[in-house]
DNA sequence: TCTTGATCCTCACGCGGCGTGAGGGCTTAT
DNA sequence: ATAAGCCCTCACGCCGCGTGAGGATCAAGA
């Protein structure tokens, strides 16, 4: 049989026939006096054991350690090569959620331009870092829920308040007075809603805006002078 | 900030941050006069960029579209990427359900050679040709309830079998007689005992054998003298 | 100021698994 | 004899850098 006959059969390139023997993989294959290739049982065997082998993901280097050294462990290439692919399967589904969350935040902005994106990004990124797999998958699955239309509200919500608390600050109201107080019952409310009174969460939360600073946390909406003033507020109600 | 200080920062190789400008993803990084690179902020803030779309698996290429031409539709190439990922991940998940199915198989064998190897492949890949996905995970779940033991004393059993059919055979023994036909109920046992009575899984069984024939779908046990006998003497029974 | 060690530069080959030609010889049917 | 279709070798290209070689430059101490 010569190489393009083969290379049909196999439903490989002539090149990668050349190449597995280049490489070592099919031995020193029998030649016409002309110099074209002659392939034999033998030669047809082995390379069906080649393709079995490369099907199953095995590296060129893998699949001759194997075949030419038959003493070679194989249950133990099996296994090592089971862990790389889990290890990758792992990476790439999480690869895969974080573009989908990412993907799903995209779609709710009105546009999308590289900055939207940079920062969905950094937020995503953020994140991850302070809410555990399980936390995420729990704030997805209420944001589902809620809807993207109160979502919206709620970010107008969140605009408005931090707004009148800002006011209330720089007018020097006392933290503990009546008005300034049924603000710091929104402010828990709006909180409440993000967290869906999971106490995890709301830790997680808090950590996230310890760690990174009212500002970066909130995404540029909180600055810290407004942070330190709602706190107070929310001492002040004990 | 020189390159191996922005190296150390972004946790990038030395030979990273060049090639990146070699392949224009950061522009034309300004020198001192000795040809020394100096990151400004813009530079940074750029490399950034560029990194947190390569930790989502991005290509350069893509990236390089990304940032250059903010017309470009990021929510496409968002959406293509997804697709690729969703594809590589069934494809690994598939493979490494195989290769698990395989190792299991070796494992249950006493002595692991590359022909065993090969076989096992074989016999896989012929599986999958022929039965669903469904059928082979209910196959898996089966085996594991009857267990190795069990799977071993049928093997045994069928050897038996085989034997006594060919010899009735041999001996010209008439497919309707007493003895023969009840040859013929331990044999229905011991593909029942395989099919776990799913017609289904019947019908694929028999398919396979009546496509690849019977010396290949039993792996060398049954020749087809043998088929053709014991098909007679099951028709035999009505 | 001179030295020394750390850091920087460019150039260029290497990996894996082939794809894709270029430029030429062989075979087979007409 | 010629044309079409095989085959051969050689060699560069891909991606995302790693890993040197060989030399220039910088910062800090003697």
């Amino acid at each position: 049989m010569n190489v393009g006959t083969l290379a049909k059969k196999t439903g490989l390139t002539i090149r990668t026939l050349h190449y597995y023997e280049e490489v070592g993989l099919l031995g020193s294959v029998p030649r016409t006096d002309a110099g074209h290739r002659r392939y034999g049982t033998d030669e047809v065997a082995r390379l069906q054991q080649v393709v079995s082998l490369r099907r199953l993901g095995f590296s060129l280097e893998e699949i001759r350690a194997c075949l030419d050294r038959s003493d070679y462990s194989l249950v133990q290439v099996i296994e090592l090569h089971l862990a790389r692919l889990k290890q990758q399967i792992d990476l790439q589904q999480q690869l895969y959620r974080r573009l989908e969350t990412i993907a799903g935040r995209l779609h709710a902005a009105e546009e999308v331009s590289v900055e939207t994106f940079m920062q969905t990004i950094e937020v995503i990124t953020m994140f991850e870092k302070y809410y555990t797999q399980e936390q995420l998958e729990q704030l997805e699955e209420r944001g589902r829920q809620i809807g993207e239309e109160r979502i919206r509200q709620v970010e107008e919500e969140w605009k408005a308040l931090i707004g009148e608390v800002r006011a209330a600050m720089e007018q020097g109201a006392d933290p503990a007075s009546e008005p300034v107080q049924r603000l710091a019952e929104r402010w828990g409310g709006l909180v409440n809603e993000f967290t869906g009174g999971d106490p995890g969460i709301a830790k997680s939360l808090k950590t996230m805006y310890e760690q990174e600073g009212p500002a970066k946390a909130s995404r540029g909406m909180i600055d810290a002078e407004v942070m330190d003033y709602i706190s107070k507020v929310l001492d002040a109600a004990g």
